[in-house]
DNA sequence: ATTGATTGATAGATTTTGTCTATTAAGGAG
DNA sequence: CTCCTTAATAGACAAAATCTATCAATCAAT
């Protein structure tokens, strides 16, 4: 029964009935059994297919929902009693917005501490991906904006305040300014996130807001280009300061607070609401409240 | 999977591999082996057993909570797509305390009302039974104390409010009277509950607190008996105003309020706080909410 | 101690279920 | 119209679940 539920959590992201059977780890034939005798447990068609997958049914949709609870559950379950066996053991699957994955370690650095048989995998995603991963339990925890987007139903746990700042060389323009306003920076080339990003969409927005249009000469999906093209010190950019002090920019370039707006974000830690959540998710949000202590401003 | 998981429930209630394999509908060996089949999924002994069943280990108790939600989860899934299907319909379990038995009508006829297809078993248990069978999902909702003992996990909605009164013949001796007090009660021989019933230790302690030693001189789990007995004139009773009522011993016999102490217990209608509830189970919670504001005092 | 009854584990046979490969049917795109 | 993609179907095979029968351990009563 679990694992036809699974089937169908495949089926519902992957949205196609080869690839959903390829990620469970069988073939196409037995997904569509799988999917074909819930429908019979149940009397009910759940999956509307022409000749390709054509999405879900209203109770398809139910029992989707239910299957997210249950599998989520059972995996819970043996978590936990792996847990009571060997203490707190197996792996923690995080994704995290790109701004904030320098941050990461913030959280991962004391949870080791505490359980050192806990390992990690940490995947870069935009805002609206890591909700859609919560939401099919393909991560266990999401470290993204807490204040922009609908979050659904997840638990919140505020971790840092995300302000943003110019980041230029030295002998630049406006590198001697105590701060500087947005419209200014909107003459300066800056190298950004790529459009997918929240973080490029707020900073944009801000730009735009000034009434100028901003050139963005380089943009990457990818922190770590934007690292390294603005260590060279001939590129600029705007980040959130803190990521900026994490990377160590603001040692070889001048970080200058934007203002008018000063614009803020709430980024936090988000974890499905689920009750009792898993012991291993369930001390990573305990950590996460430890740490938003210490990050407080 | 969940078949396992219910292997292990039914073995909770029965402490007994035979009997809880005879509840499954399946032999003794295969729910022998569906038990050993779940410890070696999790690598760790549930079941503490010598030549016998001698209970769960602590992991046991874990993963039978664990079981007990997702079997739940599992039930309320079938159950609420059924009712996409075909409107609410199936078979609602309820246990309720004897007295509250000849009220449970004012819950079930306006519920088939509204729902023509919905079925009812009603058992007579005790209240700590019913908070047995609520834990292991044996029945989907009870009516008992609210006030008394520690209720567990459940959503609970208060129905109505129960007081006592002494049921004698018109010419008894104090039928007469326009209230007695528990203390002139004690000397009247009565018909009760057994003491296993919450009912009769209520009414018994009254008695007691007045220093007297009651009469009991004829007692039954059984509210058909009792009633036939008290029905007859020739026995009394002490009963809750409203039972008596609804059951017309009223009509036959003098129902006199009982004072000093004015003694008075919730009782409502409880079910598993489970998120969401089964179809049937809502609605049920529903419909108490209705009837008890037609029941307020 | 010995016996009988109870309880759960084990062995082996049988049936059921699940899964795979290969193929077919149905749409959509060019 | 033809090609390509996608999911369903058929048939073979393997794995599993479950059953019957039996055994071993324990406990109680003699």
């Amino acid at each position: 029964m679990i694992d036809r539920l699974q089937f169908l959590l495949a089926l519902a992201r992957e949205k196609h009935f080869g690839r959903a059977a390829e990620a469970c780890g069988v073939t196409q034939p037995t997904l569509s059994a799988g999917v074909k005798q819930l429908e019979e447990n149940f009397g009910v068609l759940l999956v509307n297919r022409g000749s390709r997958f054509q999405g879900f049914t209203p109770e398809g949709e139910r029992v989707l929902e239910w299957a997210r609870r249950i599998v989520g559950d059972a995996r819970a379950m043996h978590e936990e009693v792996q847990a009571l066996r060997h203490g707190l053991a197996g792996r923690l699957r995080l994704a995290a917005i790109p701004t904030a994955l320098a941050m990461v370690e913030t959280l991962t650095t004391p949870y080791r501490a505490r359980h050192p048989n806990v390992q990690f995998t940490t995947y870069s995603r935009t805002s609206t991906e890591i909700l859609g991963l919560l939401e099919n339990l393909e991560v266990d925890a999401g470290i993204t904006y807490l204040d922009n987007e609908p979050l659904g139903r997840v638990t919140a746990v505020p971790l840092y305040t995300e302000r943003y700042c110019l980041l230029v060389a030295a002998d630049a323009a406006l590198a001697g300014r105590e701060r500087v306003t947005w419209k200014e920076v909107a003459q300066v080339p800056l190298c950004l996130l790529t459009p997918d990003m929240q973080n490029r969409r707020i900073i944009e927005r801000l730009l735009r807001d000034t009434g100028a249009n901003p050139h963005i000469t380089l943009e990457s999906d990818s922190m770590i280009l934007l690292y390294s093209h603005v260590r060279t010190r001939r590129w600029a950019s705007v980040m959130p300061s803190r990521l900026a002090a994490t990377l160590g920019l603001t040692d070889v370039l001048r970080a200058i607070p934007i203002t008018e707006p000063e614009a803020s974000h709430t980024i936090g830690l988000v974890a499905p609401a689920r009750e009792p959540m898993t012991p291993l998710t369930a001390e990573l949000v305990a950590e996460a409240r430890r740490v938003a202590r210490v990050l407080a401003d």
